[in-house]
DNA sequence: TTGTATGCGTTATCAA
DNA sequence: TTGATAACGCATACAA
């Protein structure tokens, strides 16, 4: 291994002054800084990054933490999160699992973004009480080293349920995700709250999903044999309203006639199916990158850093249609 | 911050005894460690990475190096990679972009798993001479620091083109992948070699893809606009098969009758989809885990660290049936 | 069994 | 403008 030791010798300087160089620093002449920087790209030079950090406390890679690695994987959130950092001169590194957790406290990571239940907040906030800095993207959670940085959910499961009013429907579903995710609360939170505000006439159900496409089938199934007219449902995720598209495919219930659908995320899917879905839409590539944007200024003591909102969207689609279509 | 300083302080001890105790040596007496483990947990102690990498350069943290978070995202395989990686004590982080590859150079990773075309040969031939370990998923490269562990591609292709020409298929088609993509290249090389085996009745056409659902649909108009009898068509991988499913769904061609198919990669999907779709299949968990396997061997010094071959075999659906289906 | 002292590669302070 | 030196936190050879 070269270090600057190597080069100060190799150029006939101290080392401070080829550290001086290396940095750019003015302190030192073109002349010397020229034949300094000449040795080192002769030498291959690389600096040691522990060093480094042992010296600066900081390494300029962020961590960002997902619960597992495989199924949906937020392809476009994290690569909106990674532009936005390396833009900033930092790197983002994915992680995933408790043993992977050391890496904030023993100092490896500036900060970190948080997209994983498994994450307690009692940890969190004993990292963030260490001094840590994180993007909570799954909680609501309050510290002065904490930015939340989350979806609209209600505004999204507001406009979906509205959607499905406003076209006359009267039997209202809502097929949830797992117990104990934030999205699915809140975006069932929204929904009842729209149910109650529409009045008696509305009669109204849960079907316990599990944001995968088999929960979407077997919500479907559920709703077959209770039905007696058309219905209303809003999938809380897309993946679940494909799931109830493919068991309603052998049947004689059609999605936009009997079987009224909003899902929710936008994925790209949506846009193909017969008929095309309703959804709430929203830009994962912002997310991301809005996320990035708060976590740098707070790891960069940038006061102005603070919570934000990821605005949503209804997309219109003709899975949704009239009540009167399916009498 | 707080270091084995604080402890040695705290404790009434040195901070070699620190040191001693808390990496568990038995050099130290029950008793003092007991004291000293106590104060260190007290004291919320957690050892500063950046100064143990210093001393040990080693970090035990792993890179895998991915194109992009977006699209296709091998999530069994980094699965894979992770569970073997954790059992044998290491971390493993997924790393995008050429900005992160200096994260290799300056020793933040003891090693990098690599499945991304953009890091070119030339660079990771410069980390392995300068003594970095590297498992390569995505080609053939030579060196002492280098693993190759790659799939068993051209078995792959030859089983799903004799799988075709078994069925009595002479009209045959290969839609193929991303100039550039070592998959695609070994499965189309033997795919030519087995039509070539397959005697003269037999014609051969390629349709150059790109792994995606749109180059399916584009390869299967092409399809469509030559038909004049069954065809056997092995699409590069099932991305593409599913695509072209999509475009024959509105035309009076049916797959497995009229247009036969056979995908390489075994997702979920192909399970599900009617007819049920003829494939390669291969365990990418296992994929992740021998490629971990290997690369701690590397990195341990180990030498039984060698190339690895991911083993394929064929899974046969509806979407071939005999040539004679389609007359 | 415990303590002293040195060095890992870098940055940064201070003196020259 | 450059050089000598201390310090970052830890591991470890050697001394006590």
């Amino acid at each position: 291994m070269v270090s600057i030791k190597d080069i100060a010798r190799r150029a006939g300087v101290s080392i401070s002054t080829v550290s001086y160089a290396l940095n750019g620093n003015p302190k030192v002449t073109e002349e010397t800084s020229k034949r300094i920087l000449a040795v080192a790209k002769e030498l291959n030079y690389v600096p040691n990054a522990a060093a480094r950090t042992l010296k600066k406390r900081e390494t300029r890679i962020i961590g960002a933490f997902l619960t597992t690695f495989e199924g949906a994987f937020y392809g476009k959130l994290l690569q909106g999160m990674k532009e936005e950092m390396n833009k900033r001169g930092y790197d983002l590194v994915i992680c995933s699992g408790t043993q992977s957790h050391r890496m904030l406290p023993e100092g490896i990571l500036d900060g970190a973004i948080i997209l994983d239940r498994l994450f307690s907040d009692e940890e969190l906030l004993l990292h963030a009480n260490r001094g840590h800095k994180l993007v909570v993207l799954d909680r609501e959670l309050k510290h002065d080293n904490i930015v939340q940085v989350l979806l609209d959910n209600k505004a999204g499961a507001t406009f979906a349920m509205e959607y499905l009013i406003r076209n006359g429907h009267q039997k209202l579903y809502a097929v949830t995700g797992p117990e104990g995710s934030f999205d699915s609360e809140q975006r069932l939170g929204a929904a009842r709250q729209t149910v109650e505000r529409g009045g008696p006439l509305i009669t109204y159900k849960e079907i316990p999903g599990n944001f995968d496409k088999a929960s979407g089938e077997a919500a479907a199934l559920r709703i077959i044999s209770e039905y007696d007219g058309p219905v209303g449902v809003f999938c809380l995720n897309d993946e679940m309203a494909i799931g109830m598209y493919q068991a309603l495919r052998g049947t004689p219930y059609r999605v936009g006639e009997h079987i009224h659908v909003v899902g929710f995320d936008h994925i790209d899917i949506t846009d193909y199916v017969q008929p095309r879905m309703a959804t709430i839409d929203y830009s994962e590539r912002r997310w991301g990158a809005v996320a990035a944007e708060q976590l740098i200024k707070l790891v960069e003591g940038d006061s102005s850093a603070q919570h934000e909102r990821i605005y949503v969207g209804l997309v219109e689609g003709e899975s949704v249609g009239p009540a009167s279509a399916g009498m």
